[in-house]
DNA sequence: CCCTCGTTTTTTATACATAAGAAACATATG
DNA sequence: CATATGTTTCTTATGTATAAAAAACGAGGG
């Protein structure tokens, strides 16, 4: 019933634990696996019991060996690797908005399951936590609403948007000397800096660095539900983007440069340049969001 | 399988439709019925049904007479027509703060659906819907942790919300004349007014109270995102002070003295003194909240 | 004793089953 | 033909089952 991705991914990364071991050599203790491979000593020992079957690994009275380099071909595919509860989320998003919804269209949680062939208990599941995304909503006894990926959605989720970072934005500036996050945010101009000479052929990976940048600010000041509206944007950009490539390359080279003028901001700890960057970071980001929904 | 909590709700909802009526008198038809009921015309089938067999209606070829008042005695009690998905959330409420649970508690879908009687599948769906809320987060395939009613919940709770009112009521200052919203606050101060004359019987109908009247101020400029955080704080004070009964009179007597002077601010356009009172609420609520937890 | 490993127990993720409820379809009646 | 009721079909709410994963228990060995 229960699908073993836990075990393929284990396994998946229990190959690169052991490309980093000669042949012949001991491999680590089970909870030694354990602890590195983030799982339970179960499912290490069910990793080490395919991987004795395929022969990469030999077992003796108290001790395990290397016998083999295990190859590529062995890795298990990504796809199987992932719980059903995360298929389901793509499988979910792909059909949003790839369009087959418009705002107002009733989600059917049966119809849903078949399409995605998947149990009802999982897309019922799936709905009830992405509630929280403020595109659907539940109507009792009758299933959910799909309130659509429209401007005003954008419009609301940018107001809070800006409470937020403009928040987050103005207590950097407070921070003292001494605090680590100075360094961390030198770091972060370095990695703007490298994509940026780059771009051409990197522009791909901004997406992650954008959602790292936010998070740092956001950050100094932990505040759970802040964190929490954090997962909203980085759902929208996430997903958003990856139907919509438009222009990709040249928006996000707008949105680094605005990244590293907020930096330096945050740098002068001067409020007014700090607002004034992080306003305008937020209203570019926006408008890209709009003229991509409509 | 599944609970009749519909049909038993519908059920007491008719009787007080039947108490409308006089003896011999024609009932609406099933439509009718069905729209002033809120559900299916198959539960008002089922209603009426029960009804007949009770001698409450007596069916007679294509129409239907009231043939016996029904008493009190035929209702429903309320626990059972409550789903059981909102029992759980009574259940899991009093669970949390009775003081099971401290902060760091591993919270176990199975002992849990032992403990309240209910399906593993019910609490599994509540506890994804209840994360919203702060207080509890997901450890992949183990289970979930409570994060604690504590001060720092609290504290975050009202930086956010401190954000959101303010804005709100802000905006509320830029509303023309004619706004329907101006007659909306005049009779929320009468109710206020009201309460207070009365204070010491009906103290305790101040929660429900505070609760629309911070929901008209946010309403001004509806956004999904405010509307959702809304939910947090009247969970949080719906259960909170369910448990905290302390000083409660003198509490709702205090609040409701803000609520006026907030509402004396907003009708005075003056964004400096609608500033000063909301804040000034909302640090006294803050305050009232932190004494309660330690 | 602490660590390692074998074994047993418990919990979670997922599928499936079914009564209650909603919706769609069909028929009758004024 | 529009509206009301009877009938059928589909969906949702909730319980149960079970393999996978985690956790707890236990026995040797350094």
């Amino acid at each position: 019933m229960r699908t073993d991705t836990t075990f393929k991914r284990a396994f998946n990364d229990m190959i690169d634990i052991i490309r980093t071991l000669d042949l012949g050599e001991e491999l680590p203790s089970e909870n030694a696996l354990r602890a590195q491979l983030g799982v339970s000593r179960t499912t290490v020992r069910k990793v080490l019991a395919g991987m004795s079957a395929r022969g990469i690994i030999i077992s003796e009275a108290h001790r395990r060996i290397i016998g083999d380099q295990p190859r590529q071909i062995e890795r298990y595919p990504k796809e199987e690797t992932l719980a059903i509860s995360e298929q389901v989320e793509t499988s979910f998003m792909e059909w949003m908005l790839r369009g087959d919804a418009c705002p107002g269209t009733e989600i059917n949680e049966a119809e849903l399951a078949r399409k995605f062939g998947v149990a009802t208990t999982i897309v019922r599941e799936f709905l009830n936590r992405f509630q929280k995304y403020g595109l659907i909503e539940k109507r009792q006894n009758a299933g959910w609403v799909f309130k659509g990926f429209t401007a005003s959605f954008a419009l609301e989720l940018f107001e809070i948007r800006e409470m937020f970072e403009m928040r987050s934005a103005r207590l950097f500036a407070a921070l003292p000397d001494g605090s680590p996050v100075w360094r961390q945010i030198q770091s972060m101009r370095a990695a703007h800096l490298e994509l940026l000479a780059d771009i051409d052929a990197r522009f791909q990976d901004f997406s992650e660095l954008d959602s790292r940048f936010h998070r740092l600010i956001t950050a100094v000041a932990p505040n759970r539900f802040i964190e929490s509206f954090q997962d909203v944007i980085t759902m929208v950009f996430h997903y958003h983007y990856q139907w919509n490539k438009r222009d990709e390359r040249a928006r996000n080279e707008v949105a680094i440069r605005e990244h590293l003028a907020l930096i330096e901001a945050l740098e002068s700890r001067n409020i007014a340049s700090i607002d004034h960057a992080c306003r305008l970071h937020l209203t570019s980001a926006r408008e890209t969001l709009l003229r991509s929904i409509v």
